[in-house]
DNA sequence: CGAAAAGTTGAACGATCGGTCAAGGTTTTT
DNA sequence: AAAAACCTTGACCGATCGTTCAACTTTTCG
């Protein structure tokens, strides 16, 4: 049972297949799934075309890997908002960790904007069990806090969507921002004020003082 | 000067060029870009694909019309927000108003999302021009009911980006909410309570009592 | 009415797509 | 060192793409 020790060949495999999931997703995000060739995403990533259909097989497995590992870093993300917290310290946390990512995976969570909007022929099987099944238990642990009086009695599903759009929406709409932000790239200074303004009015939307 | 009255071949002409650009919002917030082919686009208007053309010249000039019109729809309902109205009964129009265009055109918002995450190689310089202005305008007169303690000193930029992406966020990830409403498409009555959750959550959240 | 203009449509074009394949090189295993 | 497995890559395939074109019908207008 000894896990052998990786020799050049199998590092040199998973850094080729982390440079090109990284071009895919850069491309999927810029052009959609359609728009996306893998004559495009092989010269972002350096490589021959037949090299990385060596690597994918298919388009759509390539596709499908993107959104799959988009997916784990949000599902991550999501155990901060656990039942126990007090109310406004998870919420602030949930909300801090979403912007975090938008900040820094602008790209996947664009792919995963375009798979939705497009019906999510991918991750349809996800939505219709796993997410659902986590956004049902923190409705009710939403509804909880209502009940013990800890929060205002808000619409617990309608406060997830809320937090969802505000946040990803400066991953998706970063091009737009951006404009209206004399086209340049938020600075440091202002994704710590676009955090506090966020929480600040969703979480008094939920009854901070 | 006189109009001349619209002939045979000039009312069945109007009436052609709508149902290519229904069909074709709708192929291209399904699609992508990329994705809307122009056969697709005929089948879904019941046409041959030459005529498609030959009424729209290009597959870009097809797609630059479709974006022009929902963006013209969205500039009406933004002149909701004028500086004169008290602050509540402002916002709450105006977030009023873009859900029930996130209901009614929701192919016209997929296809605007999809422009914006792609860097509006079309409407970049709307962006850089009314865009910005509009915006710019909104804040002052947010700025000024802060200044005269109408509401609470929030950011008025972000609540703007909040406004815009909660009720977007309803027909973008139509297909998510859908999945997580058991699949079934939102009636009247979800709807009401969406509106009033939006507004309830966002207005407390200026300072609404 | 008859010529000009506008609308319709199937066939065909070069370009690009996703994917296959074979030939040759490199690494690992025996 | 020989065999086996793995990796790299350019050439190539059928399908589909946006676009062009020519033949034809219908509508408009003097």
């Amino acid at each position: 049972m000894n896990k052998p020790e990786p020799g050049i060949q199998m590092r040199q495999r998973e850094e080729t297949v982390r440079r090109i999931m990284e071009a895919a997703e850069r491309v999927f995000a810029d052009y959609g799934y359609a728009g996306a060739s893998f004559s495009r995403i092989a010269a972002e990533a350096g490589l021959p075309k037949s090299n990385v259909v060596y690597y994918f097989e298919t388009k759509e497995a390539l596709y499908r890997r993107v959104v799959e590992d988009i997916f784990n870093v949000w599902r991550a993300a999501a155990d901060n908002l656990s039942p126990e917290a007090d109310p406004m310290t998870a919420l602030s946390d949930y909300i801090d960790t979403k912007l975090e990512l938008s900040r820094r995976r602008p790209f996947g969570s664009k792919v995963w904007a375009n798979e939705i909007i497009q019906r999510a022929p991918i991750v349809h099987d996800y939505l219709e069990g796993e997410l659902r099944r986590w956004t049902d238990d923190r409705i009710e642990v939403i509804n909880g806090w209502i009940a013990a009086g800890q929060i205002r009695p808000i619409s617990a599903r309608h406060l997830l969507y809320a937090i969802w759009a505000t946040t990803q929406h400066y991953a998706d709409f970063t091009h737009q921002i951006k404009t209206l932000n004399d086209d340049a790239d938020l600075s440091a200074a202002q994704w710590a004020d676009t955090k506090s303004a966020v929480k600040d009015l969703l979480l008094r939307g939920v009854g901070a003082s």
